[in-house]
DNA sequence: TCCAAAATCTATCGGTGATAGGTTCCTTTC
DNA sequence: GAAAGGAACCTATCACCGATAGATTTTGGA
């Protein structure tokens, strides 16, 4: 058992029982295994939960990367969707993602900021807009997840979260587009 | 010892402890009592957490509302700020609002709804925008409280917060100003 | 074959949310 | 003023949790 297949079994026993139901003691009895064996792989409950976000944020983190003649706007919207697809991949996704700090990908992020800038979005607008989605993708991630999890009151606006999702997006994007001084290239 | 005397207890311990330190023992310590006496007045811990998340929010659930003759981007903007505000107020503040499911203020939503619909905005660009506003704003405090909750790696690009907000605030408002179809009255 | 490191074990600690069931206190009513 | 009854709190106890100490087994290379 290596720490790999301990980081699976963990996302395994997350979607299944949710992020509260992880306990050290139920991952260790699906490995086989009794309960402080777990600590010889990670430090800390803590640690397991940020290698468990870390994993699951894979899909996100070897997307591809934009080329130079994409258009901006659509190359936007489409890598916020994926970040959102990746928090819904697993139940408490956004949860586990908010509640580690992720190791930021600087070298993605640069090459995301450069082809922005280079598509002639204003740098500092660039990075605000960055910062901004990805903060309302995780809120909204949140929430839809809450919503899924049982007891919310019979209160009457259902709201469809995808829809909300691509509204709040296309605001962002509409704001970035529209930003003073932007060159629309 | 009544309800409202636990509430503010355990948001006093909350701004001490913080979230994953409020304890019903340490709670009850606090109130000269022994812990199982709180059950008597929350059927759950999850209900303490409720209250306390209602309560937190007391300062923008009282704040006033728009009037007919205010300048709606204005109050969009001051709007917002309450939000984050209140959610700054406590630590681990945002964390507490997003963990329980909070009493939706319906009659406070429409008359914000219908104040944005009387000064032009359409209503479903009005929706989706305070949606995506309130998302924007508690993954954006969430992030700010988890950074300021200790061991964050020593990465480079330390960021002002404050400015971040309202950057993305900006955006968002921009993007609803410059929606298709908007009449900005 | 031997040895060291890797991997797991047993035993135990202090802390947690929650329940069952008894006790005290206060208020209302006759 | 005594009785009744509910509100408020108590003691005792459960099952579970994350974590540590230290002994033991397993494994792979010299």
């Amino acid at each position: 058992m290596n720490r790999e297949v301990v980081i699976a079994e963990a996302l395994a026993l997350l979607d299944e029982a949710g992020l509260d139901g992880v306990s050290t003691r139920r991952l260790a009895t699906r490995l086989n295994v009794e309960q402080p064996s777990l600590y010889w792989h990670f430090r800390t409950k803590k640690d397991l939960f940020a290698a468990m976000a870390q994993a699951a944020m894979e899909p996100h983190a070897t997307a591809p990367l934009p080329m130079p003649g994409d258009d901006w706007r659509e190359w936007f919207a489409d890598n916020t969707r994926s970040f959102r697809r990746t928090l819904l991949m697993h139940r408490d996704g956004a949860r586990l993602h908010a509640g580690s700090t992720p190791v930021n990908d600087l070298d993605r992020i640069r090459h995301k900021m450069d082809f922005l800038v280079a598509s002639g979005v204003p740098e500092h607008d660039a990075g605000m807009a960055m910062l901004a989605t990805s903060r309302f993708t995780v809120g909204s991630v949140l929430e839809e997840q809450a919503d899924a999890g049982g007891d919310l009151p019979p209160d009457l606006p259902v709201i469809d979260h995808e829809s909300a999702f691509e509204a709040g997006l296309a605001l962002i994007l509409n704001g970035l587009v529209h930003a003073v001084g932007t060159q629309v290239t």
